[in-house]
DNA sequence: ACCCAGGGTCATA
DNA sequence: TATGACCATGGG
């Protein structure tokens, strides 16, 4: 099994700290969470900037909000029907919790049975990437979220394991870093190697980019092996 | 004019 | 289990 902790080690050491996710609260983490799906990062800056500008970015006031308009509100991030609804789906869960992330951090901190994520993959329109984002930067929990780009690049480099699904992925991750950190460092850990995977596939390894010795982590990228 | 982006759901075979 | 259609905008 290819050992991820070097990889991580080197991007980290390239790049520095990204001090993830982009967002002032955690609710704001979650609705990036949701409006990034399959969606450019500066259609979903545009969203929030509006949802802001309509005092929506909080739990409440989106709850409250009249859907059509919340649709419209986020029509730059795309899908805008479909996510619309998937925020009120969110704010209704968020909700059962008294939209306090600190009653969710103290009821589900190290749960062996990871209750929290199956509750919120059974959410319609959350799915493992977005469950673990929000588990990940909104909670700070101790979860790896595993994205398009990390999915491409172990194809790429390590086609040995390059079979490994979503959740086998996470698993293995997860296991490598709590052999290596301790507990209380490991959210932090796999907020940054996420973040560093997501920066250097979007931002660096681009097809546009002359400097980048290799842009192997775009969709089509037919570049060999190194 | 195409291709892509920090996915997820559902129907079909 | 594994594809494919669908959702939809803005930038390269």
């Amino acid at each position: 099994m290819i050992q991820f902790a070097p990889v991580y080690r080197r991007l980290l050491e390239a790049r520095g700290p990204l001090g993830w996710w982009p967002g002032r609260t955690p609710f704001e983490i979650m609705v990036g969470a949701i409006l990034t799906q399959n969606t450019s990062w500066r259609n979903v800056e545009l969203a929030i900037a509006e949802l802001r500008r309509r005092g929506w970015l909080n739990p409440r006031r989106m709850a409250a909000a009249d859907p059509e308009q919340l649709a419209l509100a986020i029509r730059s991030s795309g899908y805008y029907n479909q996510k619309a609804q998937k925020l009120k789906t969110l704010c209704r869960w968020f909700w059962r919790y008294g939209y306090s992330t600190r009653r969710l951090q103290l009821q589900f901190a190290s749960d062996p049975e990871h209750r929290l994520r199956a509750e919120l993959l059974a959410l319609r329109g959350v799915g493992p990437e977005t469950a673990d984002s929000i588990l990940c930067y909104a909670l700070q929990l101790p979860y790896f979220v595993v994205d398009a780009y990390t999915m491409r690049w172990l194809r790429r480099y390590a086609p040995q394991t390059g079979h490994l699904r979503y959740e086998e992925l996470r698993v293995a991750v997860e296991g490598q870093f709590r052999r290596r950190f301790a507990a209380a460092e490991l959210p932090g850990h796999f907020n940054e190697f996420h973040a560093q995977l997501v920066h250097h596939g979007a931002r660096v390894c681009t097809a546009r980019n002359p400097d980048c010795a290799q842009c192997v982590l775009r969709k089509r990228c037919r570049r060999q092996l190194e």
